[in-house]
DNA sequence: TTTACTGCAAACATTTTGCAGATGT
DNA sequence: ACATCTGCAAAATGTTTGCAGTAAA
């Protein structure tokens, strides 16, 4: 879970302005309990009035994909989508594909993979993605009632 | 190596219809050392005036994805890629950021690591993707020259 | 008071679609 | 012959940008 709070002061932290829509932006994103696309974000963002626009949404999700406060993931179906996660530490996510709830994910051997790879192909990797998809244990659950 | 001939065998398995523009994005694709964004492929097959047109191209694009000969990938940068690749057996890429040259990465225990992750976070896990970026062989050690 | 940020609307990029005619089988 | 495909052009998406005004610090 992220909060809205740990969102604003990374921002703060980061010399960035904290405007209304970002305030506002925030607390929407820590409110989704998984991913969400820039439209429905701004869909959300209309339907409750906060006044944010379209192009305010996007270069927020600019800004806080850049402090690696949120990731874009990019569905099987093709869509864009982004997750907020916590910034620091690279890891990857595993998302429902019901209800769109996301888990990070830790190392779990996945650089050590990486590694083994580069060596085998003699390529040197700058970087990698990893991204699960399947129903969580919720809506798995619901599945067989 | 994806040869021309193997695409066009597949596609007529699978009841498609050898259409002169078709032949044509067999060829185009399978000259292709590695990925390539759909553009890249229309502007080809326009400046060899072989009469593809885009929508074309993006239909067929449909078709051998859906085939698994070719598959859509999406790069660190944001934009969407396509590479050719052995149909069958689930496998991933590694991609060359400065040549775009890509390799197929059999197995080397991802699925061990996803079912491992997928017992830790109770997902019933349905699918995955892994891409690996960085420099081949040949441009990291142009790199150095 | 200064500079970052926002809204607006237009521009852009990318992919999809309807339809009438061309073409593979 | 007949269904599948294609080209064309328009539409639907998704994202970015310039600019003048607004608001945070």
């Amino acid at each position: 879970m992220v909060e809205t709070m740990k969102i604003l002061a990374a921002l703060e932290t980061a010399g960035y302005r904290l405007t209304t829509p970002r305030r506002a932006l925030a607390a929407l994103i820590a409110s989704r309990p998984g991913h969400f696309t820039a439209d429905e974000l701004v869909g959300e963002a209309r339907r409750q009035r906060l006044g944010v626009t379209r192009a305010t949404a996007f270069r927020s999700l600019e800004v806080l994909t850049e402090l690696g406060l949120v990731e874009r993931l990019d569905m099987p179906s093709g869509e864009h989508a982004f997750v907020a996660c916590d910034p620091g530490g690279h890891h990857h996510h595993i998302v429902c594909s019901s209800c769109g709830r996301s888990a990070e994910i830790q190392d779990s051997g996945i650089e050590a993979l990486a590694a083994r790879i580069a060596r085998q192909t003699g390529y040197r990797l700058d970087g990698h993605r990893l991204e699960l998809y399947g129903l969580c244990s919720t809506c798995n659950a619901e599945q067989y009632q």
